[in-house]
DNA sequence: CGTTTGTGAGTGAGCGTTCACTTACCGCAA
DNA sequence: TTGCGGTAAGTGAACGCTCACTCACAAACG
């Protein structure tokens, strides 16, 4: 069966992801690192299935001989982000000592994000509104797992009362909206340098909201 | 000449935009309130022309004689809200008695525009990406006004040093990322409800970031 | 009567998708 | 080693369709 998550992912996550370019690696992970490239700076709709044939390589033919659609290519692309930020999310909370230290590992996690695989994350950044709806259920949703810390530290006393997801949606804001000025040109240095300060902001907003 | 901006602001602008529907107002206000709704919802390439006009009650050839094309009409919207915005932002600044009192007010005005003319801001929030690139010199643009304040704050000692065009992200994704999670169905209270807590967790953001 | 405004069938370009076909590669029997 | 049948992967021209946009015309208005 084409176009399956499963084999998607394995494409696109199994290999070293940067080195597949248009003339290496299987199809399959051409095809998604070709179409994720031009998705990620015109959009899915701005880009044509003969264009990211010709950027992979490859003829119009074999998108649909690894998946069932344009749209089932574009969705793909973005639940393989979605469903790595979760598992980094995961982990950081998982591993961390306290709060504090669950803000700052979490913080740190989509910065690394954000700069180890620029493309995939600007293209996460551009497709949420597409994308991004919570209706799924069962669909890993890294927004829910961080609302779902603030609120079990609320009841800890870590963290003032207020709404979670609220909260949640704050703090994420102070990250992603700086990833989204540093697209947008507005700066050009690593995440990762400002993960620090980006998580006493971070804290701050939540104590805050 | 058709679709030139200072008519079509005013079309959007001057009239009081909530009393146009299909059936009221001038075509052009029409037009811009039909393709409003429909590209907030569904993004510009997701609505034809003939979807408009038709939600107008119009002709699809109405549409090309008050603008110069589908992408004109929606550049037009875009840089309509983006200017609000800029007027909003920069009065807020201009009227505040000193930098707490800006912030509180920047965010009480963002909450505002967000909750009065809800579509308006979820097409500006939707299709940041698209038009929000800052490369056109001129162009009123919020952010920066938001950077220039909190650089002026720094220097007069009334926040820490640091980036400042990185602390206006933060505290723009703290206003941001919430009308992103309210308008995606995460929670549906008003933002201007919030509008302290934000504020609050807007400064504090700017000071750690 | 001239000008502006609106009309909607028409147009060609470009889209996503399909499918008959070619090529590459495998295990296996002779 | 050679030949063979089966399968999967890749190809690209062609298809039906929708799109943004045009234009000859009509209505409205002063």
């Amino acid at each position: 069966m084409a176009g399956s998550v499963g084999m998607s992912e394995r494409a696109l996550l199994g290999e070293d992801v940067r080195g597949v370019t248009a003339t290496h690696g299987t199809a399959k992970a051409r095809i998604e690192r070709a179409a994720l490239g031009l998705f990620a700076t015109r959009g899915v709709d701005g880009v044509s299935t003969r264009e990211i044939a010709a950027e992979a390589g490859l003829s119009e033919g074999s998108i649909y001989k690894n998946f069932d659609s344009k749209d089932a290519l574009a969705e793909t692309l973005f639940e393989a982000i979605h469903a790595r930020l979760y598992a980094l999310v995961k982990t950081a909370i998982a591993e961390s000592a306290d709060f504090e230290d669950a803000v700052r590992r979490v913080v740190a996690a989509y910065c690394d994000a954000a700069d180890s695989d620029r493309t995939l994350f600007e293209y996460h950044l551009t497709h949420m509104f597409r994308f991004g709806q919570i209706d799924r259920p069962g669909r890993p949703d890294p927004t829910a797992l961080i609302a779902a810390r603030i609120a079990e530290a609320m009841t800890a006393g870590d963290c003032p009362d207020g709404d979670a997801e609220i909260k949640a949606a704050a703090a994420l804001g102070v990250v992603l909206q700086p990833a989204a000025h540093r697209m947008a040109g507005r700066f050009s240095i690593a995440m990762a340098s400002r993960a620090d300060a980006l998580a006493r902001a971070a804290l701050a907003a939540i104590q805050e909201a």
